[in-house]
DNA sequence: ACAAAAGTGTTGTAACTACACCCATGT
DNA sequence: ACATGGGTGTAGTTACAACACTTTTGT
């Protein structure tokens, strides 16, 4: 293909003017416990020293998706991670250096398998309840990046991506009840996610202090795969 | 905000190449019968002749919803359409004058709403089971909006978007047979729709020739926003 | 009279909610 | 012994799916 620009002293010529593409993503994991968010903390001017969606400009060899996993992978070092495009964020003055558009995406990762980024960037992950105030426009993006978990989690067995190998059922409820914000029954939970048949029991108990140790359980790849398929069969909750 | 180009004899002028930024539109609309798809005629190349979907590119006074708003009142003649950003679509080679993002969105309307458009292109509807072959990678980006709205359809009450001022429950059912591909029976669609509370009767029958004519309704305004605000709410079929 | 589509009510079944007691472990 | 959190079953209720006959109009 022939190049649309002209290559001048001054840079790429356009004949008229264009936005810049960044992506930005949203990095959920999941401790057992809560659901947390990555972020990580700006090195440099503008909102230098502020915490930020990790994100980078798109590369003119790249599509979208491959941008926001090569951000992903350089904060993470995760290759295939699930990712989900949520929106895009465009207004005219969301970023001091000019007319910067970003293509937000989710993803779902396990923070166990997360090693330190190689980006020499400080990131740290915080509880989705306790966020700080972010650069750029980052805060209502979090905000809408929640939103559409909360409704994908309705048609995607999304939870368990957020999941290590083995857990217990009550990981899996305080997950779901994390993103949904909600409460449920101990009970009817645990029946209603056996009932899926998307978990298979290890035969063993998970090693906790001072009370009970649960039953460990993996997740069946082949129904797992069968319910990202069939969108008529939902895990709801 | 000081300018991020350099102004130049070959045009605005970046450090960086820069994609193109467009939006395309996939309309949907109801006749009382099926779902159908607003689509133009291509007037030049590249696939000058072929049909595909509106759209245009984006300005940098304006933001990528307000860019597929402009575009859309441009062949509709539609002030305030619901409207859903589903995508974004980036292949390095999708576009054969050089790298052109595109920020896919649906919207739904009335058929009976739309003015012939006032761009001079040739403007269609087609139902979408008989779709023809779309220049770019539009057949995608249409099949993905059709996947979507199948999705949103459960959290929002967007089949009221397209339903004209007064309509029959038969009429509906057809609309979410459409959408969600699959048929309903007639008595447990009609329960549970008026279950909802959504519909108010209006007291008069539609005209129609050959059968019994059936009841109008019209949906009730201060229910539907209630439905569109608590997603816990869900409207199913 | 016949065809075409719309209106309507009941019943069996499956799914959901709500609820309380016991169990295994650490301190 | 006590505190903590996990495991489990049942009964009442609600929501769902399945089903057939009657009504209105046009031809």
């Amino acid at each position: 293909m022939t190049p649309d620009y002209i290559k001048t002293e001054q840079g790429y010529a356009y004949e008229y003017p264009r936005a810049a593409m960044t992506t930005d993503a949203v990095i959920f994991g999941f401790d057992g416990k809560g659901l947390q968010i990555l972020l990580v903390q700006r090195g440099v001017e503008p909102f230098k020293g502020t915490w930020a969606l990790p994100g980078g400009f798109l590369r003119m060899d790249e599509t979208i998706e491959e941008c926001a996993k090569r951000e992903l992978f350089e904060e993470t070092g995760l290759v295939q991670p699930y990712m989900e495009q949520f929106g895009i964020f465009s207004d005219v003055n969301r970023d001091p250096r000019g007319r910067i558009i970003t293509s937000a995406f989710y993803a779902l990762v396990c923070i166990a398998d997360v090693k330190g980024g190689d980006d020499a960037v400080e990131a740290k992950w915080f509880p989705v309840t306790e966020i700080p105030t972010l650069a750029f426009d980052h805060d209502r993006i979090v905000r809408v990046a929640q939103q559409k978990l909360r409704e994908d989690i309705h048609f995607r067995p999304v939870g368990f991506e957020l999941m290590t190998d083995q857990f217990t059922i009550p990981q899996l409820q305080r997950l779901y009840e994390s993103i949904l914000g909600i409460r449920f029954e101990r009970r009817n939970f645990a029946k209603k996610i056996l009932a899926t048949g998307i978990l298979d029991p290890v035969g063993k108990k998970a090693e906790v202090r001072g009370h009970r140790p649960p039953e460990l359980y993996t997740f069946n790849q082949d129904k797992y795969e069968q319910l990202k398929q069939d969108h008529s069969m939902r895990l709801e909750f």
